[in-house]
DNA sequence: TTGACAAATAGGATCTAATCCTATTTAAGA
DNA sequence: TCTTAAATAGGATTAGATCCTATTTGTCAA
């Protein structure tokens, strides 16, 4: 990511958290900073790790805390897991997810025949809809040349 | 669910077990009936609690490490969760979920239109998806009454 | 600018979920 | 039966997440 892109966003996310009455702490910005950088789906501890780079004092709670906090303000996801650690997805536009059920890598991909996957008027009625994702589990190719387990 | 199909159930799962060389255990057993007759998703804890009323000497490390073992023969699915405890799903047949993301709770639903999401040709050939699922996030109609916040 | 105040942070304590360890028991096949 | 490997109970340990409180800091109004 070009330093340009993520100045930008970076300025956009600092509207956002004056829009939500978010105080601007160098804290938050250094977090929004790495995981926008930051391979995907990180757990708390790895952002933590990371962000200490720059903060060397930083507290995990705080981490923790903001990751919640950012998650609360749709500046990014919380992504599925099937037990483990909680993941954090920066990358907040539409898109799917693959599961190995072997290494538990998250894969993302999209494709435009789910692009809009619409919601039984049933459901429309009672609930209301957020966020839309085709989890697919199964195994990635290195792990389904190793076992035929499954 | 009636007694009858209880019982058929039970000997279907015993017929696995056996295929599987897994002992049938009186635990394994006790397990898979309260999971069968259990409210969706119970976490390891709650199939404890109630299995313990059959067994009462029996372990937490049994009832979860059965549970997965289960897992792995397909007597029962992992689902998604947002972090928190894991889930378990007595129903392995095709069906949905809306996730609420206020109170936690996950609603089963079936859709003729998921009903053969396709598998994107790139994907097919490199990895091997066992099963699809479409999550929904978002607001049950009770907690979208009661906050306005998102 | 400064001062006041609510919000945020650091760091440790606590809680909860999950896994590991080991002595004992038990299912299943010979 | 008898044997053996698998499974269990129960406690110990680890990992992840949250909570608590004293201190610091961003923000807004004067």
């Amino acid at each position: 990511m070009q330093n340009k892109e993520i100045a930008q966003r970076v300025r956009l996310f600092i509207e956002t958290c004056r829009r939500r009455q978010l105080k601007i702490t160098p804290q938050r910005v250094g977090i929004y900073r790495v995981l926008i950088q930051s391979k995907r789906h990180p757990t708390a501890d790895l952002v933590f790790k990371a962000v200490q780079k720059e903060f060397p004092n930083i507290s995990f709670d705080t981490v923790n805390r903001t990751l919640s906090t950012f998650a609360g303000i749709g500046v990014v996801d919380v992504v599925e897991t099937f037990g483990g650690p909680k993941r954090f997805d920066p990358d907040i536009t539409d898109h799917h997810h693959l599961h190995c059920m072997a290494c538990g890598r998250i894969i993302d991909f999209e494709y435009e025949g789910y692009a809009r996957l619409e919601v039984p008027k049933a459901i429309a009625t009672t609930f209301k809809v957020i966020s839309r994702r085709v989890v697919l589990k199964g195994l990635c190719d290195t792990c389904s040349a190793k076992q035929q387990m499954f």
